[in-house]
RNA sequence: UGGGCCGUCGCCAAGCGGUAAGGCACCGGAUUUUGAUUCCGGCAUUCCUAGGUUCAAAUCCUAGCGGCCCAGCCA
């Protein structure tokens, strides 16, 4: 078996890892990190930065990848977040180790910094209120105004400070900022923020602090704390790239490392969307099910529908790492999909919309055992038996009356084969008298042709079949795109990404016939239903003897091309 | 019209002054008891545009054009 994740991987980011080993900076050591907040659920462009970071760290021996939670807005975090983001990247295959950290143990440190840095005059305390300060900041055309507080003498600073601490302050009432320029043309700059009042209990910190540190004063020294060597980020973060140097520069004594931020572009999937915002408002307005449901791009959508970690991982390499904008096509992440369970998933038959026919030349209690492969180019998935009776079922698609040129399937009077079985001939159509509707069809089998062609004719057509009288019932679900368009976040012609929700993005089939076998299924499992596509039990609905199969995609179906042109 | 970044095939993406890799998609054709898989073949005289430098430019220079991000006490 091919080990993609092997396969050497070059992009921009590591070829400036290789060039800093080479001239020997950083001791020779390698070290990223995984930051996520825990506001939510992890998605496939998570998965990319998880790939990056954990790979990266993974091709060098001195390389580590930490993973470190950014809890620094409690306002947003939830515990639940902390567990399903861990089970997630370990899903993917990714391990951290001792390497688990939290933005909040560095809540003591990070406060002491930022004494250090009003000490130095580099931090003050502003008490502008939020819109106040929105208004001193100016535009991105217009230079900002300097806040009151921003000739405070150091000790005074430093008074404020320990008062906001000690809570002596209402919520935003008060703030840390870092004293840089406001005129800078980096609206970053202007004074960023370092600390507000707020008070909310934290899940890791609990009461202890009424004061909490913001994204940009935290991230770059949680990196340097932990002797980060490599932040990589995404494209957003590249404004403030600068202030992440401005931070790490004042404070060069107290810190022994100044890790290098790299940006690079976030993954867009068409037909999906990717942001927290619109993810949540799709969870929480029941728009779909559940952080884990299978139309989603979240892991644990991805997980639920039948994703394979080594397909994800796969995918997240052919996607490559740049700076590009880029917007990638859903059938590249199903080809990953099908070329990880083409060679991996057993294979079995059922039937999604059922037509029945009836072997006319086979006795009432015919019933015959069939050994087949579980899959014809893999022996080590082993054999089953499948049970041919004289009624089954067959796709009703796979019957036509009138059929078009080039169809190969059954038609009156015409023979196809029944996989892993017996050429039959359809001699009779049995329709509903009042609605004319076909109701089944007499056929006849040649019982010569068990593992062998027919005399003098060639059957080119093969169908799948199960028993009608001896098999499982199953629930069904098909999924389609959750969106009608390539880019639903884009709404320059007004409207919100709900406008282009698509309807049909769930089909459910209740009670069809499968094989007997699939009543066993286990969670976890993946089969490929021939000719129809891969398919995975529901995590959470499926039970031993009534299994739920979700559909995580359909195989390539070139027929399907040909039928459209007619 | 402030700052930062990006622009190579329908979609990703190599390339880094020597004459356009690869994957996906698409189009042929072969094999096939899955119209699947596999296998063969095709698919950018051209790299956002226009000038310039050079024996030689996607790669260097200049000027345009187009797109993305930033005005949270979010990350």
């Amino acid at each position: 078996m091919s080990a993609p994740d092997e396969k050497k991987q070059t992009d921009f980011i590591r070829t400036i890892i290789a060039q800093d080993l080479a001239r020997n900076l950083n001791d020779g050591r390698v070290v990223t990190r995984f930051p996520p907040e825990p506001n939510g659920t992890l998605h496939i462009g998570h998965a990319k930065s998880i790939c990056l970071n954990f790979g990266v760290a993974s091709q060098y021996p001195s390389g580590r990848c930490h993973l470190r939670f950014d809890d620094t807005n409690p306002e947003k975090e939830e515990i639940a977040y902390i567990q399903s983001i861990k089970e997630d990247v370990r899903w993917l295959g990714f391990d951290w180790g001792d390497h688990l950290y939290f933005a909040s143990d560095y809540f003591q440190r990070l406060y002491e910094l930022a004494e250090v840095l009003i000490k130095k005059g580099k931090a003050y305390v502003c008490s502008l209120s939020a819109d106040e300060m929105r208004d001193y900041r100016g535009t991105l055309t217009e230079p900002g105004r300097q806040s009151p507080g921003r000739s405070r003498e150091v000790s005074e600073n430093l008074t404020l400070f320990q008062a906001m601490r000690a809570g002596q302050f209402a919520d935003g009432t008060h703030t840390l900022r870092a004293k840089i320029s406001m005129v800078s043309p980096n609206i970053n700059m202007r004074d960023p923020t370092l600390y507000r009042i707020r008070r909310v209990h934290h899940h890791q910190t609990g009461d202890q602090w009424c004061i909490y540190p913001t994204y940009d004063y935290t991230h770059c020294i949680s990196d340097a704390l932990e002797g980060i060597t490599h932040s990589l980020c995404t494209l957003e973060f590249e404004d403030h790239r600068p202030l992440y140097d401005w931070i790490l520069d004042q404070l060069q004594e107290e810190l022994a490392c100044h890790p290098q931020q790299i940006e690079f572009s976030r993954l867009e999937l068409e037909f999906t969307v990717m942001s927290k915002r619109m993810l949540t408002t799709l969870v929480t307005g029941n728009h779909v099910c559940g952080w884990d449901d299978p139309r989603l791009p979240t892991i644990a959508g991805l997980r639920r529908r039948g994703y394979s970690p080594q397909s994800i991982r796969n995918f997240c390499r052919l996607i490559g790492i740049t700076k590009a904008p880029n917007h990638v096509e859903m059938a590249l992440l199903e080809n990953c999909l099908r070329e990880d369970l083409e060679v991996n998933a057993p294979r079995a038959m059922a039937v999604l919309n059922p037509l029945r026919i009836i072997l006319d030349n086979l006795p009432e209690d015919y019933l015959e055992e069939i050994v087949v492969a579980n899959h014809s180019q893999n022996e080590a998935l082993g054999t089953r038996t499948l049970v041919l009776t004289r009624e089954l079922f067959i796709e009703r698609e796979d019957f036509e009356e009138t059929p078009p040129k080039g169809f190969k399937r059954l038609i009156p009077d015409g023979e196809v084969r029944l996989r892993h079985a017996y050429v039959i001939r359809c001699q009779g159509v049995l329709r509903n008298p009042k609605t004319q509707a076909i109701e089944s069809l007499r056929c006849t089998v040649d019982t010569e042709t068990m593992n062998k062609a027919p005399e003098g004719r060639k059957v080119k057509g093969v169908i799948h079949w199960v028993s009608a009288q001896r098999h499982c019932k199953a629930e069904i679900r098909l999924y389609d795109r959750l969106f009608n368009v390539p880019q639903p976040a884009d709404n320059k012609a007004g409207g919100t990404f709900l406008d282009h929700l698509n309807p049909e993005s769930l089909q459910i089939l209740e009670d069809r016939p499968v094989e007997e076998s699939l009543a066993a299924a286990q969670l976890g499992q993946h089969f490929q239903f021939e000719r129809l596509g891969y398919f995975s039990p529901d995590i959470h609905d499926s039970t031993p003897g009534k299994p739920v199969f979700n559909r995580s995609v359909s195989l390539r179906d070139s027929w399907a091309k040909v039928e459209k042109k007619i």
